[in-house]
DNA sequence: TCCCGGATGCCCT
DNA sequence: GGGCATCCGGGAT
């Protein structure tokens, strides 16, 4: 098992966003393997946080790569993305569902139900799952405990398609994930 | 100050 | 499986 390195995330978003399909996000004794990612960039990207300019809130992206960029989203959800590009240059991946490999008994207490198709199929899930917060971001995830790690599952076909749930750059198809895994978000 | 969001869970069929 | 109320902080006015 290798962690990815800064160099895996000083690459275009796109290339990035594609290959973490596959691979393992783990914090402490949680992690599960990545389905469903999504890329984000900066100034040509009207979905984007990034899109006007740096503020205090998205000054992470605009960061060096491979850190947590962890935002509050709806009242009661926090949303995991991972940074991307060189330093100065914003971008990053917000990935959207997991499949649960590890600490599934912890992820079960964490989200309140034993469903495991439920415990991670949602951006908002699986940070709640793997009981990442605000207090994780802008974290190198380089090192453990809080990483990304590549186990050499690459046995899948990529489906890419628009991204979700915003108005805003919706025709951009950004958003990838691993056809007919069925961990992967609704819609 | 006000508006609204990169969503979820619940309750209903 | 689908419709709906609802969570509250950030960014624009």
């Amino acid at each position: 098992m290798k962690i990815l390195q800064r160099n895996f995330y000083a690459r275009n978003t796109e290339q990035v966003a594609l290959e973490l399909l596959g691979k393992i996000l783990i914090n402490g004794k949680t992690a599960g393997m990545i389905v469903e990612a999504e890329a984000y960039y900066g100034k040509n990207d009207p979905g984007s946080h990034a899109y006007r300019g740096i503020t205090k809130r998205n000054e992470v992206m605009f960061g060096p790569p491979g850190f947590s960029y962890i935002y509050f989203c709806y009242g009661n959800h926090y949303l995991f993305n991972v940074v991307t590009e060189k330093p100065g240059i914003p971008g990053a991946v917000l990935v959207r569902a997991l499949m649960p490999l590890e600490g599934i008994k912890i992820m079960q207490e964490r989200r309140n139900t034993n469903k495991e198709k439920e415990l991670c199929n949602g951006p908002g899930k699986l940070t709640q799952a793997l009981g990442l917060s605000k207090l994780q971001n802008n974290i190198n995830i380089t090192k453990k405990p809080f990483c990304i790690a590549d186990k050499g599952f690459n046995d899948f076909e990529i489906q890419r398609t628009t991204r979700i749930g915003i108005k805003q750059g919706a025709d951009l198809k950004l958003r990838f994930y691993i056809k007919g895994n069925e961990y992967i978000s609704k819609t």
